[in-house]
DNA sequence: GAGTAGGTACACAGATCTGTATATGCAAGG
DNA sequence: CCTTGCATATACAGATCTGTGTACCTACTC
């Protein structure tokens, strides 16, 4: 059985299945997910719909890969970076807003995720689950390099969700307000948060 | 005529109307845009489907109405509550913080406007326009507010930014981290920026 | 050399989408 | 009284959507 439906790795599927979910990728993102249908998703990729549907199964379930992989690449840049970062433990808090200049190259139509989210309501599709995922593995983050940062538990949870916002917001009106230096401002704010927050 | 293009002000609108423009806004944003048909609304309104394009013509202008109408209501709100709060130029300056908890009351699905902004990713869409106009007249509100307190040029700019962006992540991860606590620790955070760059 | 994996080509079912056409009912205001 | 505004009921056009059925092709592997 190549496709069952849970799907291990992105470096197991086929060249063909790889080049759909790129496709998949780059159209859910700028276009949205109810916008693009399968025969657009199939076209593009140089391959025909019996192909998308014998690799992935379903739309859902093309979704629903699009948006781990995405997390999953999210998760490796943040982690990467944190890795030649072994010196100040507030610039390894600050970690996931250095690497934005980076993330938002090709991101300029807001967070994946939250715009998925827009339409995905429903709590148990497997979609929504991938985003509150995220979301929450962000706050886990910033809240467990504040702690080893040297800040008790209280201080930790309330700056965890504040950096949480901040970031989220740094990278939605980076693309709707598209106000030059959005991002340097941000970090800027975040440092000065965590700054006062670890004095 | 009674429905062009340019639809005026929601008194305006028949009571048949209203419930449409009503039923609408809140299917487009619990469900999202793409995901609700036309058929629904006029269904769920008790209306038919004729009576519905009678009003309004065509579902992207319902969908232009809804956004106006949202942003109304929200500048409306914050300029109301503006105008007792004579006192502190700190205090004014973080009303649309203080606001968030009854304006979230009715929003647990995140920002209408950046979930709109997902499903309309052409920048000449009037949906498109009316979400970067919103976002603009909150930064810029800001900026007002904070030049009033005080501020010079160039630290009213940059905190303007900070706190578009730390309202934007507010709501959208009370939505979608749903960690309680969130507005409150948030505002605290806005405080914080506002007072340090007051000083 | 037979089987298998991956893909092509193409038609089609069945649902749903936006938008329109046509004919009718009813109540208020001139 | 009778036009006009607002709504109803119902059918339909035409497009698009997800997903399937069927038959064929090709290359590699056992």
């Amino acid at each position: 059985m190549p496709t069952d439906s849970t799907e291990r790795e992105t470096e197991e599927l086929t060249p063909g299945a790889q080049r759909i979910l790129e496709v998949a990728s780059e159209l859910f993102y700028r276009r949205g997910i109810h916008a693009v249908g399968v025969d657009t998703i199939a076209a593009e990729s140089g391959v025909t719909k019996r192909t998308l549907y014998n690799r992935f199964g379903s739309k859902d379930n093309l979704l629903r890969i699009y948006l781990e992989t995405k997390d999953r690449r999210w998760r490796e840049l943040v982690v990467d970076r944190l890795g030649s970062e072994n010196g100040d433990p507030r610039a390894r808090v600050l970690v996931p807003f250095t690497v934005l200049p980076e993330w938002l190259t090709e991101s300029d139509r807001g967070c994946s995720f939250v715009n998925a989210f827009a339409e995905l309501p429903e709590r148990d599709h497997p979609g929504n689950r991938v985003i509150r995922a995220e979301k929450q593995w962000l706050r886990r983050f910033f809240h467990d390099r504040i702690t080893e940062a040297g800040a008790e538990e209280g201080a930790a949870s309330t700056l965890a969700v504040q950096l949480l916002a901040l970031h989220e917001g740094a990278i939605v009106s980076n693309a709707i307000a598209e106000v030059p230096g959005t991002v340097r401002a941000v970090t800027e704010a975040a440092t000065a948060l965590v700054d006062a927050a670890l004095a």
